[in-house]
DNA sequence: TTGAAAGCGGTACCAC
DNA sequence: GTGGTACCGCTTTCAA
């Protein structure tokens, strides 16, 4: 560009022209070879010299469950509405597949990682190069110093869905959870247990499966529950609504006359619940507020706008079964 | 590090000391320093020099659709596989927001960009700057020279779901269908329209309702649907199970009695329609096969593996209401 | 067999 | 106000 350099013409597209009192001239000739040319900053080369990529990687079991898939949504519109743009991977809740992820969204210089992990706590993460970069934990708490954590508050949702099963006096009351180590599905399955208690029932161990956060972890349960000697359950709480998905399609498939029989309750609601011939109470997470949350964690830490804390968000439930009074 | 230039640590780092003649001494003393300090080249800088980044743009209408969900779990896997990683924006099917996502991820060097576009054609496309980066087309067809797409049988798969209402001597049929101007609702509607002539059954206009391919949209076209003048359908057919959602809300907001009177059937597939008191056919789309089609034709373009060829999917009817004979 | 040096496309510091 | 220049971390060509 003749007689103009570099650092002026740069100036003058980072809109600091004014800081640097560049000529109107210079600008008005610089502008018109940009325009000329169609040029675009390379946001790639930019993101190298300053070790910044606008972009957020999220990592997650998987997309194609609902409540997750509500909350990658509302990450992404708010990451796309700073600016910014979301990575994401799946990791079928397999630790190999998310230290793998982690390990190559770390490599492509992500600003900072969201994750719905698959640890109890951040000894692996912190195992990791993460040059520290900002990693808030995303549904399921996660022990360590100084970790952030947005999650539900499983423990409230659980009491007060079994509470419902409870004051219908029922007795023989089931829990499907997810995996035994995950934050979330403790919880979860705490509440449950304390419901119980309140109401003067023993927990019975017979009638708490565990497995994964999966449909076929729900219909794998589902089997290992209703063909045990020890009698079939007045009703079950499934942890998640991948779970109750595959409770209901395993007695779809094998006993149908369960269907109306067993009274059922669920963590995650669906739209298509309302239309169910038999009532299914359930505990709505807020994806929305859930995930504003973990968004605006990220953007406080990679501004180093602190202080960034953890939240709990309240459940909030869904009665479809009236209680008869 | 002593003694040993940058090029020759590049050389062992990419594996190529064999090619190289490099010495197994210095090789050891080279790994051994890489090993000590756990260094782990960046991606970043790799691929700003070699303009490359392994990673793949997927830009679609809205996440939280199943379908489009379950199509993005698929690419993601595959994409992961092999080394790449995913980028993904939501667009609402709007177009300014469609462009606005591609622009970004241009910017950011993705080597491939994955379209559900809201664009008939590929005009606007081709007015970005692409960089010669390959565009797959996929769910939805976009015309263009040379322009890749990979979709359902759109026009089949709404050409069956009609024939079984009309089979079941059913007349007046409905058809709640996505934006008119996107080609797999134009070739849905076709399709209806076909078995309508087929059938000996003149389309009425009044029936016939177009608006967004989302929950809301669905909601509205069924108020507009139901509350005109002509009288009620038999039947009604929903585009996408979107669209089936919100007429189910609709409905059961307004006149729950016509859940039961109405003869139902929709695109897509849901797992809990197998549960509901009233029995919807569905026409399952593909996405395994799509996404992996969509993901097979990426590949070939950027490793110039031509020739890259559109692909069409048969749909799978999904048969709930028998037909009385 | 190994090493030096240029360059990808920006940013930022410093001198004029 | 404007221009020169080093540098981010890697690849690649060429020279030694």
């Amino acid at each position: 560009m003749a007689g103009v350099s570099k650092t002026t013409v740069s100036f003058i597209i980072n809109g600091k022209a004014g800081e640097h009192q560049i000529s109107a001239e210079t600008i008005r000739r610089v502008q018109a070879v940009i325009d000329e040319h169609g040029y675009v900053p390379s946001e790639f080369a930019r993101g190298f010299r300053l070790r910044q990529t606008r972009t957020i990687g999220l990592v997650v079991g998987d997309v194609n469950n609902r409540f997750l898939s509500l909350l990658e949504k509302t990450i992404e519109t708010e990451i796309r509405n700073t600016g910014f743009n979301l990575i994401i991977a799946s990791t079928e809740d397999n630790a190999e597949l998310e230290t793998e992820a982690i390990r190559t969204m770390l490599s492509k210089f992500v600003d900072a990682l969201i994750l719905v992990s698959v640890h109890p706590d951040n000894m692996e993460h912190n195992r990791l190069n993460t040059r520290g970069i900002p990693i808030v934990y995303l549904d399921r708490m996660v022990e360590g110093q100084n970790t952030v954590c947005v999650t539900t508050d499983n423990y409230a949702g659980a009491f007060q869905l079994t509470e419902q099963f409870t004051r219908q006096s029922l007795k023989r009351i089931a829990f499907i959870g997810g995996l035994e180590t995950l934050s979330n599905s403790k919880d979860r399955y705490r509440g449950y247990e304390d419901a119980l208690k309140q109401a003067g029932i023993d927990p019975d161990p017979a009638l708490v499966i565990h497995g994964e956060f999966t449909v076929e972890g729900g219909y794998h349960s589902a089997e290992q529950l209703l063909t045990q000697k020890s009698g079939q359950p007045d009703a079950i709480l499934t942890a998640s609504y991948t779970l109750l998905e595959g409770l209901l399609q395993y007695m779809h498939n094998h006993d149908p006359d369960l269907l109306g029989r067993i009274k059922l309750a669920t963590f995650d609601d669906h739209p298509l619940l309302d239309f169910m011939p038999f009532k299914i109470n359930a505990v709505l997470q807020d994806a929305n507020t859930l995930g504003k949350a973990a968004f605006d964690c990220v953007m406080k830490s990679i501004h180093g706008e602190g202080p960034v804390e953890s939240l709990v968000v309240p459940p909030m439930l869904i009665i479809r079964d009236q209680i008869e009074s």
